[in-house]
RNA sequence: CGGGGUGUAGCGCAGUUUGGUAGCGCACGUGGUUUGGGACCAUGGGGCCGGGAGUUCGAAUCUCUUCACCCCGACCA
């Protein structure tokens, strides 16, 4: 490739929107062009990264014996009606209608797709188990993107479906798919990637990890313990919180005029956070009940957990309602229809607290929960928060953000059994098979390589996934040094390797900063001083390497450096 | 969806307060001098000042409205 003939402008400045790292650097290098909320166009370099990838992703599927397929991007409604997730997913479903008013929709992930493909077909025990992946695209009609390819709406991702006789051998795959993708993300040079144990969200099933590399870009937050290197995403993670309560104390009724926020009233009695029961409201949905969470002063309601407490979606309330005195909610003399109370863990056994009275300016103090309450029962709602205590090990949490990259769910049955797929085992019985589901964000994990690798100017891409293994920088010189530049050119092309050759007529400055834009892992440069001298310069793009070598040595030099770099990352 | 902010050339921005011929830097074309970390001189091209409606002799600038984008929150596989 000549770098004159590159489509994909470089720029000098940070675009103005652009807030991470990799961001800015997909958009100063060239690599990506913004087209629209959530979706971009790729240039040559990125479209080369994604497909080296993609390439070691179909390398580690195929070792465990996965085999690739590609679905559509446009699939009936019945098929998702049968799951049930044309409904019950929201709006980041994008749904359309085709020429005949025929409903269609996106898919933003295949496991109806995928159940589909297979289930005419695989009638019997003796077929399982066996997985099929595809690369495809996905779009997903997000409500607020970011961070160029971190969070976007239309994506290529991998995902992988194995179907199983039973949980143990899905449990057994699982495990190797763990290490596969272990693999993946140290192949692609993000060796430091974590599995952390999530949630599953709105794709059912029981165990779940996602795939994180923790860095300030990230969104999701991680529930960390160094002491056992356990790792949990917030939404999970749960503690024993640490309860010294003082001598119950008699209840009285105070004034608290405008004195609604837990810092206020902190403030007010002189106590601290966790002398006080916050209320903590949400509407919930599909139905008109207000669930009403009681929590110590110091702890936030972790809206997951909730969730799958109340069995729906559920949205914070703020502001009027007609049975709640907001700013005053309190767990003694709550009155009102449709309110569902539940118990934090957190307040169980807590006495000589600080509560809301239900009455607009009071508050109670010296509730005692074990005296004034009775016949209730205590449930985990309560977010971890920083130094809480580990669970397995007593050690204390820290929290961390981390980009999900890739993500590993034992589905269970829900979509075999939804979508009637079902086979004879050994006894002529029917059966449902057992699913699970892997999922990898092909960009997302591209920007996490270059939030991880990286220097002031530019990317310095691992050896494996680099758009070229040289860059040539052919300074301004005579005309011997440039016929002497592309034919090493054209030797490095003939032997297989990979080659960029700047062969602008611009400053030497503007070269190297491209080239530090580009981030290719070896760099040779033409330069007129060196040159008379019969020498070259070779370095690699993490300055690992400098040194200058006779025009005679280079092929040698930069194909043995090459060579080595091609045979490691096999 | 709630709160805040910004829309002026491919990119970064000034101009808006106080209405009066649309500017600067980078990038781009041409000619020349340069050439190892973003050179310089000369000259040139590129704008419905996000869209619409209004006020006015006259609107990038004032008013209304709409759209897009960004940030914080909500949501999220």
């Amino acid at each position: 490739m000549l770098l004159s003939n590159l489509l994909g402008e470089r720029l000098r400045e940070k675009p103005a929107d652009a807030k991470i790292i990799s961001q800015i650097f997909l958009l100063r290098g060239g690599y990506i062009k913004y087209v629209s909320n959530g979706s971009y166009s790729l240039l040559l370099p990125a479209v080369k990264i994604a497909a080296k990838i993609e390439g070691i992703i179909r390398d580690e599927m195929n070792k465990i014996g996965g085999q690739e397929v590609l679905m559509p991007v446009v699939l009936p409604r019945e098929l998702w009606d049968e799951s049930g997730r044309y409904e019950s997913v929201g709006s980041e479903l994008l749904r359309i209608k085709d020429r005949g008013g025929r409903e269609m929709l996106l898919a933003m992930t295949h496991e109806e797709g995928a159940v589909h493909l297979v289930r005419d077909e695989v009638t019997s025990y003796g077929r399982f188990p066996f997985m099929l992946y595809q690369f495809q695209t996905k779009f997903r009609d997000e409500p607020r993107c970011k961070g160029g390819l971190i969070r976007v709406r239309e994506f290529t991702m991998k995902d992988a479906y194995s179907f199983h006789t039973s949980q143990k051998d899905l449990e057994s795959y699982y495990k190797k798919c763990y290490q596969a993708y272990e693999n993946v993300f140290k192949r692609i040079g993000i060796p430091e990637v974590v599995a952390v144990a999530s949630d599953t969200g709105m794709m059912g099933g029981k165990v779940a990890h996602e795939f994180m590399l923790l860095c300030d870009a990230g969104e999701d937050t991680v529930c960390v313990c160094e002491q056992c290197g356990s790792y949990e995403n917030i939404e999970v993670a749960a503690t024993e919180v640490e309860k010294n309560y003082s001598e119950e104390t008699a209840i009285s009724e105070i004034y608290t005029p405008d004195i609604e926020t837990i810092d206020d009233l902190a403030g007010f009695f002189k106590i601290k956070k966790s002398e006080i029961i916050k209320s903590a409201v949400f509407a919930v949905e599909g139905s008109n009940k207000i669930a009403v969470v009681f929590i110590r002063g110091d702890y936030e309601v972790n809206e997951t957990k909730l969730k799958k407490i109340v069995k729906a979606e559920i949205f914070p309330l703020e502001g009027k309602n007609a049975a709640l005195e907001f700013g005053y909610i309190g767990p003694l003399n709550l009155k009102g229809e449709n309110i569902v109370t539940i118990y934090d863990k957190s307040i169980e056994g807590a006495a000589s607290m600080v509560a809301g009275a239900n009455k607009k300016g009071y508050h109670y103090k010296g509730v005692s929960v074990p005296r004034d309450l009775s016949g209730i029962t205590f449930v985990d709602t309560a977010r971890v928060n920083a130094g809480d205590k580990c669970l397995k090990c007593g050690g204390s949490y820290t929290l961390k953000k981390g980009i999900e990259v890739g993500n590993i769910f034992q589905l269970g049955t829900k979509y075999t059994s939804a979508m009637k797929m079902s086979y004879l085992d050994e006894n002529g019985q029917n059966k449902t098979p057992v699913m699970g589901c892997y999922g990898i964000g092909v960009g997302r994990a591209l920007a996490s390589v270059l939030e991880a690798r990286h220097d002031d100017y530019g990317a310095i891409w691992p050896f494996a996934i680099a758009p070229w293994h040289i860059h040539i920088n052919l300074l301004s010189g005579s005309a011997e040094m440039q016929k002497a530049a592309f034919a090493l050119y054209n030797k490095l092309l003939r032997a297989g390797f990979e080659v960029i050759l700047d062969d602008r007529k611009v400053s030497a400055g503007i070269q190297f900063a491209d080239a530090d834009l580009l981030g290719v892992p070896y760099r040779i440069i033409f330069g007129a001083k060196n040159f008379e001298k019969g020498q070259v310069e070779f370095a690699s793009r993490d300055k690992s390497v400098k040194e200058t070598v006779a025009l005679a040595e280079i092929y040698k030099t930069a194909a043995a450096y090459v060579k080595k770099a091609l045979k490691s990352v096999k």
